[in-house]
DNA sequence: CATATATCAGATGAACTGAGATTT
DNA sequence: CAAATCTCAGTTTATCTGATATAT
């Protein structure tokens, strides 16, 4: 990161001493373009995705089931990253829409099954239209070979950064 | 965004049904990447400054104080992007340390002039270093042709993405 | 008894708003 | 009186922790 208020609010107060003028030092550093660009990839998809009265959890939920299949609460956390205790929202709004079904699991009581359902799988189509329209605002600058290029500079640092899971033991 | 907990927490509890799965139609898009590479950057320059007792807005502050000249404290929070009203509390505690200091303008009784003081540039150099030594970590596995077309592409987002300035009115 | 699960209640930190007192 | 400044108090949202009840 490195810096911040890249709102709405920034542009409306600000009439004076001049433009934000961010120092070359600060300019230039990767950490804070990363920030700068990612929040506001970010606006762009929250924003997007509340039009269609849906929300970045909702989808990665609905593409995590449609992509491997039913599970359990816990499993769909493990799946998506997103942490045990703010599932069980998620998952309540989803399935007040409609979207997925929650049922016991016969086989382990404790566990609910996770399902999505037809109007889930529709539902999920609609966004993945919505995101695509969404990516092609926010990468609108960058030629096709320059997108594919960032993606794949994108994957190498996410992959470099992700991986070095704790080496076994012996 | 789209998906999150990409922290030290994540590793700890995921035995089971297996690794994240991130879907294919999350894995590649950009927005994704961008979140967690962002993410990684951010916790990566946040440790490694509070390990040197500092925090990012203070570096922003140093830096900008440094490459623009003292100022009021509405004046940096616009060079900056920090909030005038965090703005105080990021003031308070760079004159604590003997960064920076706060005299009141003798020619405008409600602002505060912030200047920076040598122990304040002496600190901005060891942060600055200290930042070029934590870009290299999170850099690693690109090549340097590679690093700077990096931060071209984001430099074009970015600037993309926030110059749309409200057009003149005539 | 140790562990996994679903749930809830709350901590923490960052971003953001609003308003008061003072001065221009 | 309108607007700018510094400050404080508080909202909001996301991330993350902890604890409880139930089941394995």
């Amino acid at each position: 990161m490195i810096s911040v208020m890249t709102s709405r609010a920034e542009a409306a107060h600000m009439p004076d001493d001049g433009e934000i003028r961010t120092p070359d030092r600060l300019r230039g550093r990767a950490s804070r373009l990363l920030a700068h660009v990612s929040a506001q990839s970010d606006r762009l998809m929250t924003e997007g995705l509340a039009r269609a009265d849906a929300h970045r959890w909702h989808y990665a939920v609905l593409a995590s089931l449609q992509e491997f299949g039913p599970g359990s609460q816990a499993t769909l956390s493990r799946r998506t990253g997103i942490y045990r205790s703010d599932m069980v929202g998620i998952l309540n709004e989803l399935s007040e829409r409609g979207f997925v079904e929650r049922t016991p699991d016969p086989d382990d009581r404790r566990r609910n099954v996770i399902t999505i359902t037809a109007r889930g799988g529709r539902q999920l189509r609609r966004l993945d239209k919505l995101l695509d329209d969404l990516h092609e605002e926010l990468l609108t600058p960058l030629l096709p070979a320059e997108r594919e290029q960032f993606v794949r500079l994108l994957t190498r640092l996410h992959d470099h950064h992700t991986r070095p899971a704790p080496p076994p033991i012996a």
